[in-house]
DNA sequence: GTCCGGTTCA
DNA sequence: TGAACCGGAC
């Protein structure tokens, strides 16, 4: 699917700031949204490919506090910033080497002026397309539009995307407002990781972007990096199993609504759908857990009194 | 035991 | 294009 066929009917203004206003009423709060300085934002992007962010707070307020400047890490000896690396968990310690060297690259190489530019950034040791964009964003607010497995989920379910990296690529610029990467890589990556997380959150994060989400419509959240075959084992257990627990959560919910929190592959017409559902809310009622009801030939169970 | 992730290197 | 890197979550 182009872009074009899949913006064409939206008020990109309105999703834009949908977002926007999203992000800023509310976001989580990490150390390293407070500062612009390219060094502190690339340590900590550095970190965050590849562990956990709560993980990444005390690591990054470490490193920085045994190398607090490009300067200082450029002047360490290699072996001493692979061992902190090893110490602190952080896994891949190839990653360790490739940053010592992009401060000395900044040093030497860019007589310690940061490149500003994503393509420029590129020419740093250990940063690729990612990292570019988000240091440039976070530090210099002049990146292009960050193109992570976040923001591929997030776009293939609002937009209905194929699993294409030219489509991510272009739908995102063309949906980051001009001049404003820095808080729209911000907010995005937020979406992603508090709202459209691999198990959607929609209503529970508030989603903005539920009245243009095609996945929300059609309750398909599948996604590229999301196993379309969750848990083959013990399957029909576990998923009896879930339908308590968030019916235990709502008063009520319709088959589309609950579908998709039991299982992230739910779609109405699909394998997984609203035949398939039923029969298992069948087995429930069965056992006397829960009640179906056809309301205006909509059915609407909830947990049994 | 399997999966996840951004980059380098072959 | 795909293997390798590494530790944690599940």
């Amino acid at each position: 699917m182009s872009e074009d066929a899949t913006l064409s009917d939206l008020d990109p203004e309105a999703v834009r700031s949908a977002l926007v206003e999203w992000y800023e009423a509310d976001h989580r709060e990490f150390p390293w949204r407070r500062t612009t300085d390219p060094y502190e934002i690339l340590v900590s992007e550095v970190m965050s490919q590849q562990t956990q962010l709560d993980r990444v707070v005390d690591a990054w307020a470490a490193f920085l506090d045994r190398w607090p400047t490009v300067d200082a890490l450029a002047a360490a000896d290699r072996s001493d910033v692979v061992a902190f690396w090893s110490d602190q968990r952080l896994g891949y310690n190839n990653r360790a080497r490739y940053l010592h060297e992009a401060a000395g690259q900044v040093v030497d190489d860019f007589d310690g002026e940061w490149p500003r530019t994503p393509a420029d950034l590129q020419e740093l040791m250990g940063v690729g397309p990612y990292t570019a964009n988000a240091v440039a964003s976070f530090a210099f607010d002049a990146g292009d539009a960050v193109v992570d497995t976040n923001v591929k989920r997030v776009l293939y379910r609002a937009f209905g995307l194929d699993d294409d990296d030219t489509a991510f690529e272009a739908v995102a610029s063309e949906l980051m407002p001009a001049g404003e990467s820095r808080v729209w890589n911000n907010a995005i990556m937020e979406l992603g990781g508090v709202a459209c997380q691999q198990r959607p959150r929609c209503d529970e994060a508030g989603c903005p972007w539920r009245e243009w989400c095609h996945a929300y419509e059609t309750g398909d959240f599948t996604a590229p990096d999301v196993p379309t075959q969750p848990e083959f084992e013990g399957s029909r257990r576990q998923f009896r199993g879930r339908v308590v627990r968030i019916l235990g959560e709502y008063d009520e919910l319709t088959l589309d609504e609950l579908g998709p929190r039991i299982r992230v592959d739910y779609a109405p017409d699909g394998e997984y759908g609203r035949e398939w559902l039923r029969g298992l809310l069948s087995d429930l009622a069965d056992d006397g857990l829960i009640d179906v009801e056809d309301r205006d030939g909509t059915a609407v169970t909830r947990l049994r009194e």
